[in-house]
DNA sequence: AACAGAGCTTGAGACGTTTCAACCCCCGTC
DNA sequence: GACGGGGGTTGAAACGTCTCAAGCTCTGTT
């Protein structure tokens, strides 16, 4: 692979012309420009990145932690911090925390041993310990957390209305007729869950329904555990719900199933709707009532805080809390019961 | 952030000590290495691993490149790889070239001048110049083809039996009483696509089924796209097909959205079938009969042999050409038709 | 007692860039 | 004609690490 001296060597100019072509800092006369350009082609060389950003100190280098690269939320979050990052110059590493404490405690101290200028953060669902997020950032990398918003740390964070769009959704149910809503969480240890949930009592209240705690089932990320938590709470409520109401993606997708081995139909014995998409709600049948989160806004805002307090000019300002609200699909699933034929 | 000389300072020894402690390439005595590791627990530090690269030319490091992030077959293939890589060692930049040519030509001189050790590719469905491949290897740094494997360029590739695959599908179709069965496919440039068709065509060959080449239906990655050609097919053609085929995930949402708006029923007027997974196609009703790609193996093994080829001992072998082989999920969409209530 | 050698430790050079200071050349000005 | 200065160009230092060769300190052998 050549390097820069190699290129010098070819043109036969010194290094620094060499270099000041490549970056373009120093004006350089069109004769020995046009020599260097034709060496870079001939050898196809490619400037060292590796070298540069240790003498530069600068990496253009984003990491971003998710859980899951294969929730389809993820993706879709990854792919908005790509392109902010791009349009800035920067390349993005994206690496799966499983969820795992350790597990991110390992990758955040790899990404740090990579020299990323600054990080995207969803947490871990096991609760982080505060430290890890805050040492990092007074080691003097910025830190934007994504989607999940820990608890008691100051720190800019991009993430949905959770409260807000569970309240809509929850109430589009109750409006459907229904008022045996129940509700299936994701780990309660995050704060996006409890708000959601939050959002859930707030639209009973206002609804004048009173809160049955038996209705509140509360799951996990892994659809498997939630299809069999949510055949046995079905079987074991008695009277059982009208409607669910799911509070991300993951978790709907093992409401879905337990439905459908409890053998009961959606819309006409439960209602349902979910929080987060399934990737093609529209196809289900009956179609999937969703709330539609902003995912590629989300990653692309995310980023564009982290590049501001990168490239921002040492104005440490307090903590950004972004919330981007939600959209309401009204779809088939959540539609009202046809009458009386219930359970 | 503290570097290594400030790590020796601290713990009163030299540079190279400290260098020996963290990589380990040198015994070093109990009591400076409980010194050594003091200051790092203390300094809080991270060894710079971009010096690293530079001194020892080696990044740890792969690239990926994959058309899209939020086809959901990539990130399980991500996965794969991601985990091969770090039993190694290495990490993982993951980038998306969106199945522009031009785009996966600028991305693979940013991984080139990453200085990543080795690429996983999944070329661009735009024609890819043969000739951006070969120059990367030819300077050096090896490539393994994922998923599609391009035209007459000798390259390591990890991909799936797509010929036996889909003729495995086409016959389950013949199989449930389909004569008339339409395939729909993705763009034809890729080579995956052209072993698709000829799985298909080989699967009525053998049943005795002439082909007829209009029901011969060649669409595109977005689904909408597909939509649309499915739905002018589904209406010109006549008589319509009893089954369709659709050869890949994007393709497969299409047809199934043009299914829906032509009002036709699955599998009673028409049989479904697709290759690669919709996610969730359990609980599609009914449910989708589906070809699964082992993606994460396919993944998987790509990464390593493609680390192979970087740890490995000069030996340069010949290509390996690896072929997974799928799976066929029967599921309700490709149920025999009910009797005589087609079309 | 001298020496060989094992086992640690150290110092310095090199990796490929960027960038700063210095330099050269030439033009315009006084 | 000397001088100042601007536009181009160059050379060398420095970024943080690894690693080689060399040095040091013992221990054991002769």
């Amino acid at each position: 692979m050549p390097s820069i001296k190699k290129v010098a060597e070819v043109a036969g100019v010194s290094v620094g012309t060499v270099s000041h072509v490549i970056t373009g800092s120093v004006p350089v006369s069109e004769p020995l420009r046009l020599k260097v350009q034709a060496a870079i082609r001939d050898l196809n060389y490619h400037p060292n990145h590796v070298a540069r950003s240790l003498k530069t100190s600068k990496t253009r280098t984003l990491g971003i932690m998710v859980p899951d690269l294969t929730i389809p939320f993820f993706p879709r979050v990854i792919r908005g911090a790509e392109t902010a990052a791009r349009q800035h110059g920067y390349c993005l590493i994206a690496v799966n925390s499983d969820d795992d404490c350790e597990r991110q405690k390992e990758l955040l101290s790899l990404l740090r041993s990579q020299r990323v200028e600054g990080i995207l953060l969803v947490i871990a669902a096991a609760p982080t310990p505060l430290n890890q997020i805050s040492r990092i950032i007074e080691a003097g990398i910025p830190v934007v957390c994504v989607d999940r918003v820990p608890d008691r740390v100051p720190v800019d964070s991009v993430s949905v209305e959770d409260l807000d769009a569970a309240q809509m959704g929850v109430e589009h149910l109750i409006a459907m007729g229904n008022r045996r809503i129940a509700i299936v969480t994701g780990p309660i240890t995050l704060k996006n869950e409890r708000r959601r949930l939050q959002g859930y009592r707030q639209a009973l209240q206002n609804a004048g329904i009173e809160v049955d705690e038996d209705l509140i089932w509360q799951g996990n990320l892994r659809s498997d555990d939630v299809a069999a938590i949510c055949r046995a709470r079905l079987s074991g409520t008695n009277p059982g719900p009208d409607a669910i109401f799911a509070t991300n993606g993951p978790t709907a997708l093992g409401v879905l199933r337990a439905l459908r081995d409890s053998g009961l139909r959606t819309p006409q014995d439960v209602a349902f709707a979910t929080f987060d998409e399934l990737t093609v709600d529209d196809l289900f049948t009956p179609s999937i009532t969703t709330i539609v989160q902003p995912a590629y806004d989300i990653g692309f805002r995310a980023a564009e805080i982290l590049l501001e307090r990168i490239e921002g000019e040492g104005v440490v300002a307090q903590p950004v809390t972004i919330r981007l609200p939600a959209i309401l699909e009204v779809r088939e699933s959540s539609g009202s019961r046809i009458n009386g034929q219930g359970r």
